[in-house]
DNA sequence: TCAATAGCCTGGAATCGTTCCAAATTTAAT
DNA sequence: ATTAAATTTGGAACGATTCCAGGCTATTGA
């Protein structure tokens, strides 16, 4: 007898197959886990210890992958934010970013928060992929 | 008797000076190449190579150390933009940037080209240190 | 259902940009 | 000139990220 599924997984296996990605065991396990708690900003390696943490067996070299393709395939964005920091935002609706220069932390802002208009036309042959605002905060003592 | 002195470096010299930094002969020399030619976007590594192209003597940690500097006193600014990309802005001015993704080069956009209003407050017990609009483009053929 | 195959995962080595270090040099102040 | 403080240097070290070759796994289609 056929036994009724896991449901756990299925939102995250079904992103990955319309993604075009494989639900591999490790990809459906990070997507679920970065999905899990919200809007999120992670380092790789944020999401390295957090999959360890609850006993995930992935390896660093995967976490990166999955990330970079997560990323292409626009199931997260990218901040990079200095050299050696970028975390991945699992908000992937337009939005801009607080950046708190002192906790090295990222904030959403949302979109009808900033408006960002009479951008200048994309130069020839290029159109835009995305804009980004980055507000950088510093603490105000002097 | 007193000669007159090669003028070449003075402004990079009162540059320093005004900012806090020895005028050291590679922090000046480096400041004088960094703006010959008008606003540019150069890595460190593009800083020394051309440095040693015409025939500095400068260190790749010392082109490190001074593009820090010059950045912290407010006479560069970094504009990162990938893990492992970043660039040094000679143009200090408020403005912003289009990024040609498959080029992995910056272009000033003027601050009066793009309008960005309504920026929420600073949280509290912060402020804003910058605003950074950076326009992504991708090439236009699908 | 089960092989065949294309794609994926892995640990470790390699790479990259950047920073650190201690010694030698240079600058600025006396 | 002398001295103290700051700077430069080459090379080692570093952290983040990517590469690699071999073993595994998901998908295909017979």
């Amino acid at each position: 007898m056929i036994m009724t599924r896991d449901r756990t997984f299925t939102l995250a296996v079904d992103a990955l197959k319309e993604a075009g990605l494989r639900p591999t065991r490790q990809r459906v396990q990070l997507l679920h886990l970065l999905r899990a708690g919200g809007n999120r900003h992670l380092s790789a390696d944020d999401l390295a210890r957090e999959a360890k943490k609850i006993g995930l067996s992935v390896s660093l070299a995967t976490v990166y992958n999955a990330l970079n393709q997560f990323t292409q395939s626009g199931l997260l964005r990218e901040v990079v934010i200095a050299p050696g920091i970028s975390y991945f935002d699992t908000n992937i609706g337009p939005h801009h970013h607080f950046y708190f220069e002192e906790e090295r932390r990222l904030q959403d802002i949302p979109v009808d928060a900033v408006s960002v208009s009479d951008l200048p036309p994309a130069p020839m042959g290029t159109k835009v992929a995305r804009v980004e605002v980055v507000i950088r905060l510093e603490s105000e003592q002097k």
